[in-house]
RNA sequence: GCCUAGGUGGUGGAACUGGUAGACACGCAGGACUUAAAAUCCUGUUCCUGUUAAAGGAGUGCGGGUUCGAUUCCCGCCCUAGGUACCA
C-alpha cells in the first residue's frame, strides 16, 4: 500500500475526537505543564498558512512533553467580541453572533484539518454569557478595589472604608486620583452617602473620571493608547483626536513598578521585554516647585536632571496647561493666544512630524527659582507635552538640547554649570565634571551635588525625590454593542455595581448596531434595559482586550458555574509555562493579563505573581506574490501578451499580479493563468527555454495580491502532516518569512520514505523482529538525542533535518528492524502525528496511545566513534587526516607525529610548539 | 535619533559553549529504470584559476583587532527588518 494521506489523516482526526485521545484531568500524579496559544479573533476571512505556524510550535511542544511524561493542559477558544464582525452587523443588520459562530465553525475546521492535540472539551468562547458572567466579576473586583502603597498591593474598598470610619484618611497611602481629600472619621461619617461615593471612586481600580481619550469618530469610540498609532486607529486607520470624555479607566499605573519589575523574571524575548520596559518608561527625577507669588500659586515640573537646577533660564509650559489663562499678561495676550490657536489647530500627526521648527510664546509672567528666588520667565511651547509629567518643564539649555535650540531662536540665556560643558555648539549633558555657576553645589560631582539639592528642596517645601511613569491609565470603555456589559448601574449620576448573583449581566438585544439619534451608544437602544426599572445601565461595552486578560485561568476548569475556576483547578495548573504569539500584543495585551493576574493574586485568588514563564514570538508568515509582466503598445496600454521575467527588460511591461496557486516553483501555468481571468483567454507568451518563469515579492498576504495560500489547499495535496513538519522547515520560528510553497516537495518526499521503510517493494507491511546492527542504532539514537534537543531550545526546523538524514540512512541501511522503527516514529510523532499513529497501530500497539508512549531513551554508547582517522589541521590551516587514537597525551602523540612519514611532510620538517586539544581530539598543531 | 534583532551559495536555511563553513531541502545539470508519463534512485552543484582531472586561491555585509584557529568574541562603519520618539 502507497501512503495515502487523505486516508490516514481522516482515519485518526476522527479516532482522536471520537475517544477524546487529549482529554487532560486536572489531577494527575505526573507533573503538570500548561501549552497556550494566543487565541485567534475569528475573523470572516479563515486561516490561511501563516496562522497556524505559532499553533503547529506549541502542538509539537505539547506532543513531546506528553512523550516525556508529563500531563499537558493544550486548550483553545476564540476571543469573539470585536470590532470586524460588529461593522459587518452594521452593514447587514446581521447579529454579530450569528457571524462570530460561523467564522469559529469555519476555524475549528480548517484546526481539525492540521490534527492539533487539544483538549477542546475546555473550549471558552469570550463572547458566550457563561464566559463574560466572569469577566464582569473580575470587572466588579477591581472596582471593588484600591491600592495601598504601604502593603504594595490591592486591597477591598471595604478595608479602605473601615480605615477611613476608624481614622479617615490619616496614613493612607493609596495609588489615586490627585485630587483626594483629607478628612477626620468624624467628617468621613458626616458625608452624603454621595460624596463618600465620589471619594471613593478616586481610589477604585476601575474608576470613572473625566479624562482625556482618543476619540475615533469613524469607530464612534474611544480608543486605548495602544490601539493608536501614528495617530490613527490601529483597526480601520481612522483619524484620531483627543476629547475630555467621562471614561471608565483602570489604574493599571498602580501596578507600572510591579510589572516592571516583574520583567526581570521571565523568560521573554528581549525585545519584547524592551517594548514594556520602554512603554511603562519609568524615569528617576525629582519634582520641582517654582512659585508663582503674584497667583499665590507654583508651577510643578519633573526632571530627571535637578542638578542643572543653577542653569534653569527659563520655564516652559504646555499650551493646554492649566495656569497659562491666568500667568498670560495683557500685553502677552493676543501673541499667546494666537499661538494657542495654532497649535491647537495642528494634529497629532503633524505635530510629530514638525519636530524641527522652534516655536513659543512668552507669557509675561515670571516665577521665582526655587533656590535662589530669582526671577525666571515663563514661556508656553508644544514641544512640551501636555500628558507627560506635569505638563511643564525646567528649561536648561546648557543641558538639553531642545531647551538649547528655543533658548537661541528666543535669545535667551545660556548658562554653563560644569567644569567639563561645551555649550559652543550644542547642549552637553555629560555629567561629569565640578559645577560652576552653581551657588552651594559649585565644586561637588554629580553623585554629592544630587542628595544634597533633594535636602535643600524639601527643607523648602519645593520639591522632592520623584519617580515618573510614561505609562497611562488604560481606558476601558467602548461605545460599542459587540462587547461585554460593564456591571454598573447609576444612581444620583454614581455608579454602583450590581449584585453577583445577578451576573452575567447579558448584552441586549437592539434594533441596529449604531448610536443613538442623542449620541449615546447602541446598547442605548435597548428597550426596558434598566436596573430594578429604574435606573440607568452603563451604555458603554468593554474594550477587546477585558476578555483575553484572564483566559488562561478558565481553561483551567472551564465548565465552573459557581467561580471563574476552581482553587484546586487554579492551584494545580498555577501558571502558564509556554505562551506562544505575535509580538504585536506587546503594549496591549501582554500588559493587560500582566495587570489582571496581579490584581487576581493581590486579592487571593491564587499565587503566581507573572501569568506566562516562557513567551515565544513566533515571526508573521508573509505572502509571497508572483508577478507576470504584460506587454505595453506604443500608446502604454497593456497588450494580451505576456512576456517571461528574464526578458523583460527588452519590452516595455507592466507587471500584474498572478494567482500563486496557478504558480509552481515560479514556473506560470500557461492553462491555468489562461481561465484566470476571462481577458487573458487568447494571452499570448514570450517563454524562455520554453517556460514561463513569473517574478516575485515579498508582500503582507492579502486577496487583493493573490498570494494567499490556504492550508486545506496544501492538505488535501500534501496532508496535514507534511504542511506541519514544512512550516517548521520553512526557518527558525521567531523568524518573519515569506510563505514559499516550492520546497514542500522534499518533506512529503522524506514522509513517503519513512512510509516505506515499513513496506517491502511491493508495498505490503513487513518489520522484522531481528537485533539492529550498531550502524542502524547509531542511526536512531543521533536522532533521538537531536530531536530532545532541538525542542527544549524550540529549534523545530533543524529537526526536521535531521529526520530527513535519518531516514536516508535508514534506508541506505535497509533498515526494517522492529526495535530501531518503533522508537523512530515516537520521536516522530509531535511533528508528524497521523502517519507515526498509522504505523504505530501497523506494529500492532494500541491505537492512540502513541500520544503517551514514553520517549526513547537516549544511549550515548551508540555514538562512539570508533574510526581512528580525523581531521586535523596544521596553524589553523591546512589539513591533513591523522591516522591516531583517542585518549594520547601530548608525548606520545609528538612521538607519533615525529615517527610518521606522512606527517613529517605536512610538518615540513619544523618543531611541533604547541598540540591542541578539544575533548580528547586533536584538533591543532602548531609549528 | 534611540532601542532590539539580523546580514552566510541561484533560493529557504545549517554550523548549539571559538575547532573540517555551506548540513538538510528546493532549484538546476546529467544519468538509470520506463514504449511513455508519474513515481523512485544515482551523480554533480559556493566562487575563481585549471580542457577534464590533479591541484591551488578566495570566501559568512565592509574595514580593523584578539587567537594556533573567528560565521561565532572585541572596536569602527554600511545595509535590512521590527519597535519607539520633542518623555523633560
Amino acid at each position: 500500500m502507497e501512503y495515502n494521506h487523505l486516508s490516514i489523516e481522516q482515519k485518526w482526526q476522527k479516532f482522536w475526537a471520537d475517544h477524546q485521545t487529549f482529554k487532560t484531568e486536572t489531577a494527575s500524579d505526573k507533573p503538570k505543564y500548561y501549552v497556550l496559544d494566543m487565541f485567534p479573533y475569528p475573523s470572516g476571512a479563515g486561516l490561511h498558512v501563516g496562522h497556524p505556524l505559532g499553533y503547529i510550535a506549541s502542538d509539537i511542544f505539547s506532543r513531546y512533553k506528553r512523550l516525556k511524561g508529563f500531563n499537558v493542559l493544550h486548550p483553545m477558544g476564540y476571543d469573539s467580541f470585536g470590532l470586524p464582525a460588529e461593522q459587518y452587523a452594521i452593514q447587514t443588520g446581521q447579529h454579530p453572533a450569528i457571524t462570530t459562530e460561523a467564522n469559529i465553525n469555519r476555524y475549528r475546521e480548517q484546526m481539525d484539518n492540521i490534527g492539533f492535540s487539544y483538549d477542546w472539551s475546555r473550549e471558552i468562547r469570550t463572547s458566550e454569557p457563561e464566559y463574560y458572567h466572569w469577566t464582569q466579576w473580575i470587572f466588579m473586583k477591581l472596582f471593588d478595589a484600591w491600592y495601598n502603597k504601604t502593603s504594595d498591593k490591592a486591597e477591598t474598598i471595604q478595608a479602605l472604608i473601615q480605615h477611613f470610619e476608624s481614622q479617615g484618611s490619616a496614613g493612607i497611602q493609596a495609588e489615586a486620583d490627585d485630587d483626594i481629600r483629607e478628612f477626620t472619621a468624624a467628617e468621613w461619617k458626616d458625608f452624603s452617602e454621595k460624596e463618600q461615593q465620589e471619594e471613593l471612586l478616586k481610589y477604585r481600580l476601575a474608576y470613572l473620571r473625566e479624562s482625556t481619550v482618543n476619540w475615533c469618530a469613524a469607530l464612534g469610540t474611544v480608543l486605548a493608547n495602544d490601539e493608536v498609532i501614528n495617530g490613527v486607529s490601529e483597526r480601520g486607520g481612522f483619524p484620531v483626536e483627543q476629547k475630555k470624555m467621562m471614561q471608565w479607566s483602570m489604574r493599571i499605573t498602580a501596578y507600572a513598578d510591579r510589572l516592571l519589575r516583574g520583567l526581570e523574571t521571565i523568560d521573554w524575548p528581549e525585545p519584547l521585554v524592551e517594548m514594556q520596559r520602554n512603554w511603562i518608561g519609568k524615569s528617576v527625577g525629582a519634582s520641582v516647585k517654582f512659585p508663582v507669588p503674584q497667583l499665590n500659586s507654583e508651577i510643578e515640573v519633573f526632571t530627571t536632571r535637578l542638578d542643572t537646577i543653577f542653569g534653569v533660564s527659563f520655564v516652559v509650559l504646555a499650551p493646554e496647561h492649566e495656569l497659562v489663562d491666568a500667568l498670560t499678561t495683557a500685553d502677552q495676550k493676543a501673541q499667546v493666544e494666537a499661538y494657542i490657536d495654532k497649535t491647537s489647530k495642528k494634529s497629532e500627526l503633524d505635530r510629530m512630524a514638525d519636530t524641527k521648527t522652534v516655536s513659543g510664546a512668552f507669557t509675561g509672567s515670571y516665577a521665582k527659582h526655587p533656590i535662589t528666588g530669582e526671577d525666571v520667565q515663563i514661556w508656553i511651547a508644544d514641544y512640551v507635552l501636555a500628558s507627560y509629567g506635569t505638563g511643564a518643564v525646567m528649561a536648561v539649555p546648557s543641558g538639553d538640547q531642545r531647551d538649547y535650540v528655543f533658548a537661541k531662536h528666543f535669545g535667551l540665556p545660556i548658562i554653563a554649570i560644569s567644569d567639563t560643558q561645551d555649550i559652543s555648539e550644542a547642549a552637553d549633558p555629560n555629567k561629569d565634571g565640578k559645577y560652576i555657576n552653581s551657588d552651594f553645589i559649585n565644586g561637588m560631582t554629580y553623585q554629592e551635588a544630587v542628595p544634597a539639592l533633594v535636602e535643600r528642596l524639601e527643607s523648602l517645601k519645593l520639591g522632592k525625590a520623584k519617580v515618573n511613569f510614561r505609562m497611562r491609565d488604560a481606558i476601558f470603555g467602548r461605545q460599542r454593542y459587540w462587547g461585554e456589559p460593564v456591571p454598573v448601574y447609576f444612581k444620583e449620576g454614581l455608579p454602583y455595581l450590581i449584585k453577583e448573583e445577578e451576573l452575567p449581566l447579558l448584552l441586549p438585544e437592539v434594533d441596529k448596531y449604531l448610536p443613538t439619534e442623542s449620541g449615546e451608544p447602541p446598547l442605548g437602544r435597548a428597550e426596558d434595559w434598566k436596573y430594578q426599572d429604574e435606573y440607568e445601565y452603563e451604555l458603554s461595552t468593554m474594550p477587546g482586550w477585558a476578555g483575553s486578560s484572564w483566559y488562561w485561568f478558565r481553561y483551567m476548569d472551564p465548565k465552573n458555574k459557581t467561580q471563574f475556576a476552581s482553587s484546586e483547578a487554579v492551584d494545580y495548573w498555577k501558571a502558564v509555562d509556554l505562551y506562544i504569539g505575535g509580538s504585536e500584543h506587546a503594549t496591549g495585551h501582554l500588559l493587560y493579563s500582566r495587570f489582571w493576574n496581579k490584581f487576581l493574586k493581590d486579592i487571593g485568588y491564587h499565587n503566581e505573581e507573572e501569568p506566562f514563564k516562557k513567551l515565544i514570538n513566533q515571526g508573521m508568515i508573509q505572502g509571497r506574490s508572483n508577478f507576470v509582466y504584460r506587454i505595453l503598445d506604443a500608446e502604454g496600454r497593456g497588450t494580451n501578451k505576456f512576456v517571461s521575467l528574464g526578458l523583460k527588460n527588452e519590452y516595455p511591461t507592466i507587471p500584474l499580479h498572478v494567482d500563486v496557486n496557478i504558480v509552481h516553483n515560479d514556473v506560470l501555468d500557461l492553462e491555468k493563468f489562461k481561465s484566470f481571468r476571462p481577458d487573458f483567454a487568447n494571452a499570448e507568451f514570450i517563454l524562455e527555454n520554453g517556460k514561463y518563469i513569473c517574478g516575485t515579492e515579498v508582500e503582507k498576504m492579502s486577496k487583493s495580491k493573490f498570494n494567499v495560500v490556504n492550508p486545506d489547499d496544501i492538505i488535501s495535496q500534501y496532508g496535514a502532516d507534511t504542511l506541519r513538519l514544512y512550516e517548521m522547515f520553512l526557518g527558525p520560528l521567531e523568524q518573519a518569512k515569506p510563505w514559499n510553497t516550492n520546497g514542500i516537495e522534499g518533506v512529503y518526499k522524506f514522509l513517503r520514505k519513512v512510509w516505506r521503510l515499513f513496506h517491502d517493494a511491493e508495498g505490503n507491511f513487513l518489520v522484522s523482529d531481528d537485533e539492529p546492527s550498531k550502524a542502524e542504532y547509531k542511526a536512531l539514537h543521533k536522532i533521538i538525542k537531536k530531536v530532545e534537543e532541538d525542542i527544549e531550545r524550540f529549534s523545530f526546523n533543524t529537526s526536521v533535518s535531521a529526520f530527513m538524514i535519518c531516514a536516508n540512512e535508514l534506508t541506505d541501511l535497509k533498515c526494517n528492524k522492529r526495535k530501531i522503527l518503533q522508537d523512530l516514529i515516537i520521536c516522530l510523532e509531535p511533528y508528524a502525528p497521523h502517519i507515526t499513529e498509522e504505523l504505530w497501530s501497523l506494529l500492532g500497539n494500541e491505537p492512540g496511545t502513541i500520544s503517551y508512549a514514553p520517549y526513547p531513551v537516549f544511549n550515548p554508547e551508540y555514538l562512539v566513534e570508533s574510526e581512528f582517522a580525523y581531521p586535523v589541521s596544521i596553524n589553523g590551516k591546512m589539513r591533513m587526516n591523522l591516522p591516531l587514537a583517542l585518549d594520547l597525551d601530548q608525548k606520545a602523540v609528538e612521538a607519533i607525529l615525529m615517527e610518521n612519514q606522512d606527517v613529517q611532510k605536512y610538518l615540513d620538517g619544523k618543531p611541533v610548539k604547541k598540540i591542541i586539544f578539544v575533548k580528547g581530539k586533536i584538533i591543532n598543531i602548531v609549528i
